[in-house]
DNA sequence: AATGTTTCCTGATCGC
DNA sequence: TGCGATCAGGAAACAT
């Protein structure tokens, strides 16, 4: 469940609760949800520990906080050695000090990186509450304020620290950026989308043409649109890729300003509390209710394994399909 | 039994 | 024609 709005909760969450501290400890609890931080666990914690968070980003349905570079002990030493220097320590105490950023330069530093699959929770709570059932890292900060918990029922989601990106970690490169980023280029989606040889909802998930649709909202955009999933992309006019594109917008707009969807309890924002666009959802998960726009009834197929949901009147199959 | 996501692998197609 | 690069689709990762 968390597609972007989800996820953009949560980061607004993040934002609130523990942008501007300090990490005093990080305690891994199941090695499943750091296995993209290469290096393990114990490397994992080791990065994060003593690091100051100085910002929640976002691009699709990766979230990252960024951390200030750490405190560099060696050039903050007082400089005052027993005996003058020679000219050869001095020139060895010049290197290690950090070079100055160009000016202008992004900020540097590394990013702690979460992805929460489908069903990962990024929790702020008081340390006296009782640990979830499946809390699997738990971050302490030295004001011994609120913790930071990932709970994650599937395991599918995960975190790791990536070194020296803070402005687009590598991990995130390959992702496009989202509808609500304002460099979205929607005519360059727009001649992309069109010369792919697909099905326009598997173009919609692909997460390296446009990012943060998710299978919900794919079906709510594809449903405001008039669109079937199997249509074929080289078959769609640019007025109809820039309706589809008008539409996801808006849906994630309207989802985001009602804290998000939630089925259930797998989906919270950061202060735990569940999102209320299931109401609103017009096909997703309604199968054989009323379409809420002619009445005929949604219908419910398997696609790529799992479910499309689609008014046949409003969203007729095309007569070439594709998927 | 159903499920919100991503990555990886394989086979097909593209283009030089 | 041959080869590497890119694209498309399917399966796997897991717990309730």
């Amino acid at each position: 469940m968390p597609e972007l709005p989800e996820v953009e909760v949560v980061r607004r969450g993040l934002e609130r609760g523990v942008v501007g501290r300090v990490i005093a400890s990080v305690d891994v609890h199941h090695p499943r949800a750091v296995r993209r931080h290469l290096a393990g666990a114990a490397d994992f914690s080791a990065l994060l520990v003593g690091r100051r968070i100085t910002a929640a980003r976002r691009r699709g349905k990766y979230l990252w906080l960024v951390l200030q570079p750490p405190v560099d002990h060696a050039a903050c030493a007082p400089v005052v050695p027993e005996e003058p220097p020679e000219e050869e320590s001095a020139a060895v105490l010049a290197e290690m000090s950090p070079p100055a950023l160009p000016p202008g330069h992004p900020a540097q530093g590394d990013a702690l990186i979460a992805h929460l699959g489908m069903s990962g929770q990024l929790l702020v709570v008081p340390p006296a509450t009782p640990d979830q059932k499946h809390l699997r890292i738990r971050f302490v900060f030295t004001d011994g304020g609120r913790e930071l918990r990932f709970v994650d029922q599937r395991t599918f989601g995960g975190l790791a620290v990536a070194t020296g990106e803070a402005d687009l970690p590598a991990p995130v490169a390959h992702i496009a950026r989202d509808p609500l980023d304002p460099a979205f280029d929607e005519r360059l989606v727009t001649e992309r989308m069109r010369r792919r040889r697909t099905g326009v909802k598997r173009a919609l998930l692909d997460q390296t043409l446009v990012s943060g649709v998710g299978n919900i909202y794919a079906d709510e955009a594809l449903w405001a649109a008039k669109l079937h999933y199997a249509r074929p992309t080289e078959t769609l006019t640019r007025a109809e890729v820039g309706r589809l594109l008008g539409c996801v917008r808006t849906v994630m707009i309207a989802a985001l300003e009602v804290g998000g969807t939630s089925f259930d309890r797998l989906y919270v924002s950061a202060d735990g509390v569940s999102g209320l666009f299931e109401r609103s959802l017009q096909v997703y998960g309604r199968a054989g209710r009323p379409c809420t726009r002619c009445g005929d009834a949604v219908r419910r197929d398997a696609f790529m394994n799992r479910s499309s949901f689609t008014c046949p009147t409003c969203q007729p199959h095309p007569r070439r399909a594709r998927w």
